[in-house]
RNA sequence: GGAGAGAUGGCCGAGUUGGUCGAAGGCGCCUGACUCGAAAUCAGGUGUACCGCUUGCGGUACCGGGGGUUCGAAUCCCUCUCUCUCCGCCA
């Protein structure tokens, strides 16, 4: 959410800053401030009012209750009230409409992300390892994992049909193994404190980083008037841990690393990645969180990428790190580092981890703050990145490091989690 | 699932015959006095959000959430959520 405040006396700058996005995120701001300026209205004049009826009030008491001033007063008094409650009223509904329009602005783009409206026009900023090129013919890891039976898409499809997959004997090891080695990573070396959270949220929680409303869809939820929602990543709880908190500054910054199954609808992606572990309705993640103060949240959204990046060097998969275009960022995003690593049998690099800072923009929406000094408490920058997805490094161990003869050598970093097991196959 | 108790400011804890209660008192914290310094003591201050003029001040809202009764509600009524205790069940 962004502060309404800003947005009304500095409405020029924000919305241009929104129009990097896309015609539509401007759009969908401009509702906000005719509502504004009648909720301002209404509101001084209810203000008013209501000091008039608790100047009465004592008065009142004082009087007796069946004298002629009292009778007058009470007349009088009713009226105000009467203009009181419908005013009220109409001060309600105009703040649910104020609501649901901030709710709906995504945030605001950061000066340094680069212009353009989709993939095409992210940057390049990093890479390392050398893409394998093959001398034999490449397999897909779906054809890998099938063959070494380690994974078994079919028996997933007949129980839960298209979307998940399977993972047996040295396949379900490997899973676990690279949750273990992630999240050791990152708590030994890195400095995050592991959480164990909740994978079923309140609709709240949801609003509060930004995966409602506007992705309602998109999440899997339960039954019944106050259903729960099937958490699409480990970032929902986690930030929502500090939900309604006024922090201490010498809290910050604090950080977090989770393991959670992420469950995602994937609507309005049909078609896209229907083999093989890319896109499925559950998968594993190891997600990073960090809240922070203001200053400096820049520097801290650097080393968080470099953290997750850790975890593929250590695994010995090539990456390249993209900075995402103001179009191409998700709603809660002001700046977004995409790690993508190397995929051989599809001779190009996917998306395996992303790590974005959302400014207050989610801090404001979960009611984050932190007291920077008496009498003046300031919402905290969050982040966020994978590090990584799980599903997704099992498809990057797999095709980078398969043999011609179908087997898998396994590097170094993994084999402890494994049992001491060098190969698959 | 059944029965009961409760939810007040950073914490503890008053307030439930409706009126001067944003709310006693204590603790904690901050400032000042005393002191060489500290402790103790004394005095003052110490929530969040919003609106208006704006170095400061004025106003409004908030006593778990929502709704109602009333000229007026922390106090009465309804409802929801959460917490605790006992019983049952379950992992």
């Amino acid at each position: 959410m962004l502060d309404r405040k800003k947005l009304v006396s500095d409405s020029e700058t924000y919305l241009k800053g929104l129009a990097r996005r896309g015609d539509y995120a401007a759009e969908v701001a401009k509702p906000l401030f005719d509502i504004e300026s009648r909720w301002k209205e209404l509101k001084s004049e209810v203000d008013g009012l209501r000091h008039r009826q608790k100047q009465m009030g004592p008065q009142m008491g004082r009087l007796a209750k069946d004298g002629e001033e009292f009778a007058k007063l009470r007349k009088e008094m009713g009226e105000v009230s009467g203009r009181v409650k419908a005013a009220e009223e109409q001060i309600r509904s105009l703040e649910e409409q104020r609501r649901d329009v901030l709710l709906r602005i995504p945030n605001l783009p950061h000066e340094s992300v680069p212009d353009g409206l989709s993939e095409e026009d992210n940057k390049e900023v990093d890479r390392w390892g050398e893409p394998r090129h093959p001398v034999f013919k490449m397999q897909a890891h779906w054809e890998l994992g099938e063959s070494l039976g380690i994974i078994d898409f079919e028996s997933a499809a007949r129980m839960s049909g298209s979307r998940f997959a399977v993972l047996k004997g040295a396949g379900a090891r490997l899973e676990r193994a690279l949750i273990q080695f992630m999240l050791d990573l990152h708590t030994q070396e890195h400095g995050y404190v592991e959480v164990w959270p909740p994978y079923l949220v309140r609709r709240h929680a949801m609003e509060g980083t930004g995966q409602l409303p506007n992705l309602e869809e998109d999440a899997y939820r339960t039954a019944g008037d106050d259903p729960y929602f099937l958490i699409p990543t480990a970032e929902v709880p986690l930030v929502n841990l500090h939900r309604e908190e006024i922090l201490d500054k010498d809290q910050l910054p604090i950080k977090y690393v989770a393991y959670t199954p992420c469950f995602r609808a994937e609507a309005g992606s049909h078609g896209k990645d229907v083999r093989g572990l890319m896109r499925q309705h559950q998968f594993s993640k190891v997600e990073l969180v960090k809240i922070v103060e203001p200053e400096g949240s820049y520097d801290e959204l650097e080393s968080l990428r470099r953290n997750a990046e850790e975890v593929l060097r250590r695994l010995e998969i090539p990456y390249r790190v993209m900075l995402l275009s103001a179009g191409d960022m998700g709603f809660s995003a002001t700046k977004t580092y995409d790690l993508e690593a190397w995929v051989p049998a599809q001779d190009r690099y996917r998306e395996i981890s992303s790590c974005s800072n959302c400014g207050d923009f989610q801090a404001r929406r979960a009611q984050i703050r932190y007291r920077q000094a008496k009498g003046d408490n300031r919402f905290c920058h969050t982040l966020n990145g994978s590090g990584l997805a799980v599903g997704r490094t099992m498809i990057g161990l797999l095709e980078n490091f398969q043999q011609a003869d179908g087997s898998v050598i396994l590097p170094d970093a993994i084999r402890p989690y494994m049992g001491g097991l060098s190969k698959l196959g």
